[in-house]
DNA sequence: CGGTGCTATATCTATTTTGATATAGTTGCC
DNA sequence: GGCAACTATATCAAAATAGATATAGCACCG
């Protein structure tokens, strides 16, 4: 449900076409929100039609018209409304997820799995860190986003130095019902 | 994509009912896996099509009849290549969204919003921490899962004690287009 | 002139996720 | 007996998300 309220906050700072809107998605809140066209274009026309957007269509520019989308006093109002609400506890991670049924690999298969998540966790933070940062709070955000990545690299790691070569508690054989 | 896998590695534990899985992911994997029961009971049609399951059904023990599902060779392979396999990238969080448009609101709810949503955070934590723990790696991932609640509170702590009373960089005024 | 790449809107399908509701037997309490 | 609580399966509708594709003008390069 955050959708809507993330491009009124891109609309918020500056007009925009629902083009526009998700390149600087792309390039601003990478691992921070995300979308693609086919939900962008719905979505704000239902912004539109909840009064929080108007619409101008401009002329060509170089390719096709431009809808070019301009949040209104009521989209600024429901945005800071949105920004100071209660958040819904939302709790799914595939990395943990995975991690929950590592007793079933063996210690050898385990261990390269954990090296190798290291890895693409440590290469996915240096791309996030040397990609131009966008300004404002959405460069702590963006920072939020790194030490995010780094802080499940860094467990990662600790786990893995700390049980050298051991299962951790117990070994949860597989039990008969 | 994970839930049927996630099913398939609670399974592979021991034999369950889909009521059984429900049970489990909201006992032992929360803020790491959840679903409600209309995607559990098509989930395990789907995977007893694809043979990584077999259905037993029990007669009534206490309540209606049950239908126990027990993981087949192929299911404990299929399950085995997901632990191993390259993690997709799956970036959205709507926590770091809302901080990302954190400019919009005045400095003094600026700072109500981050306290409210440190001490959510905090509680969030606890609750987690306080929770009987599970056994194995899924044990490894609740903590995996406290962790992140609390990098995240440190985040917006060091956050808000970092900028007194300014907000950072760029003040970021909307312009016009 | 043809090709590639960028701007730009739009739609289609499929899958995933959420939330609500229906049904029904069983147990234990008062 | 009635009622609440628990076990258990199942379905419906709606919303969110992903991925692919269609269309088309314009610019730039060789």
């Amino acid at each position: 449900m955050s959708l809507p309220h993330v491009l009124l906050g891109l609309l918020a700072e500056e007009s925009r076409t629902g083009y526009e809107l998700e390149r600087a998605m792309r390039e601003d809140l990478d691992h921070v929100w995300r979308a693609e066209y086919s939900q962008i274009y719905p979505a704000l026309a239902r912004l539109r039609r909840a009064g929080w957007v108007l619409l101008k269509v401009l002329g060509p520019r170089r390719g096709p018209r431009r809808n070019l989308y301009r949040v209104t006093a009521a989209g600024r109002r429901e945005l800071r409304r949105w920004l100071g609400a209660p958040y819904p506890v939302r709790g799914k991670d595939e990395r943990l997820a995975r991690l929950a049924f590592f007793d079933l690999l063996a210690p050898a298969d385990r261990r390269a799995a954990m090296l190798a998540q290291e890895r693409a966790l440590a290469q996915e933070a240096r791309e996030l860190r040397s990609a131009p940062a966008p300004s404002g709070f959405r460069a702590v955000a963006r920072r939020g986003a790194v030490e995010k990545l780094e802080a499940a690299r860094r467990f990662l790691h600790t786990l893995g130095s700390e049980t050298p070569e051991a299962a951790p508690a117990s070994p949860l054989v597989p039990k008969k019902k």
